[in-house]
DNA sequence: TATCCGACCTTACGCCGTACGGTTAGCATT
DNA sequence: AATGCTAACCGTACGGCGTAAGGTCGGATA
């Protein structure tokens, strides 16, 4: 430990900050508040001096995520805006791969907030109807935490092969290829290729999204 | 092998089964092993008898969530195939909100399998080659995961009004409109308005992703 | 009849969140 | 110097959790 004298005090967003590092490193069902009270030098029950409860924790870790997205500013192109944000978001949910897990959350923060009124003032200011900026911030938002749903619950080493035992698993996996060839077909010919990761696909689909919602705002603009 | 019915037995299915209503009724973190034993009539440790482990049950459960899910049949035609598809996760995962919560699992179950294998299969039948398939299915799944969780984490009451305190509130709500504008504008112009549903949003974002797809299609058959 | 075994139970351990009630150090006021 | 206040922290305890280890017992089988 650095100071030995005065101890840094314990405040709730060093509390939240130390809480966001250590889910990072060993996962949310590790962080307990005995951990985290250890972790910050002081004693399980003293956490509740600064924090309500452990659900504030997580509401408050909730929103250091939201602080670490890519915000637009007013006069921003919505659409280069739009990719930027959509790339930070995956880029941090990776990151802070327990944060998905913690979305069934109510009670926003002021990150958060602050986060989606300069997306909306955004959208807006490019000329965006409120009802198609609803539309457009609903579909990015379903499909940006979706991907970063399915690519958090990939297998997680990127080799190819699975480790253990050979036999088993070799007579295992040919009735898996009998019962499911598509599957398995896919398995071989595209996510066992070389070049291939799953992250790629990101991009095909957020190109896909971001032209539609152009169309659509074409469409809107010329029929006011 | 004639057997005494002197009370329905417990088994890993019907274990699985009980759990899943369980889980409909009162939530996924009350779901104990204690309380699914109670519920099945026998103690906690019985349970293990039938199963691994309460992780086993989660896989399990998972499981019976996929196999509610429509799948496609081979001949059936990819855009109408998939558009029943994409409603029905969304209204199944409506039903259990809680599979999103587990979404973050390893090691899928038969039905899962099943059903992938199936779509992968329609999708090829259609013509998709299989790069194109995979980023149909990525973009889906996404989607519709992603949708499942933002509606899920929702406040739960649809009435505008948000009750209690009423003075508090409105001061409180006074300076969140101030503080985030166009928030509150979104808010009052749009969701508080009359006919408004977030669900409504799932039918926009679908039709577009959908028609993203075709015109991928369309330029794949173009340049065999 | 003797054996076995599927199905269930009991006890125990080490975690967890947190209610409740101290204790201490630093400071302002008297 | 004595007093009192308050912020910051600690100790104990309770009920609940997943599950390891071993016990029990009635019916099927040999």
């Amino acid at each position: 430990m650095a100071k030995s004298k005065t101890r840094e005090p314990v405040s709730r967003e060093r509390a939240i900050r130390v809480a966001v590092t250590l889910a990072d490193a060993t996962g949310i069902e590790a962080l307990s508040m005995r951990k985290l009270a250890t972790e910050l030098g002081i004693e399980a029950m003293s956490l509740y001096y600064h924090v309500k409860s452990k659900d504030d924790i997580l509401d408050g870790m909730l929103d250091v995520v939201y602080s670490e997205f890519s915000t637009p500013r007013a006069g921003d192109e919505w659409r280069t805006a739009m990719h930027e944000r959509a790339e930070s978001m995956r880029r941090v949910l990776a990151q802070h791969h327990w944060a998905i897990s913690i979305k069934t959350r109510t009670s926003p923060g002021p990150e958060t907030l602050g986060h989606l009124d300069s997306v909306i003032g955004c959208l807006r200011a490019a000329g965006f109807s409120m009802p198609l900026a609803g539309h457009a911030m609903s579909i990015l938002d379903s499909y940006v935490h979706g991907f970063a749903q399915q690519e958090a619950s990939l297998p997680l080493d990127s080799s190819g092969d699975i480790g253990g035992a050979t036999k088993d698993v070799k007579a295992q996996q040919e009735q898996i290829t009998q019962a499911f060839p598509n599957l398995a077909d896919m398995a071989v010919s595209l996510i066992l290729q070389p070049g291939y990761a799953y992250g790629h696909e990101f991009d095909f689909g957020l190109k896909l999204i971001l032209d539609g919602i152009a169309a659509a705002q074409a469409v809107e603009t010329a029929n006011p």
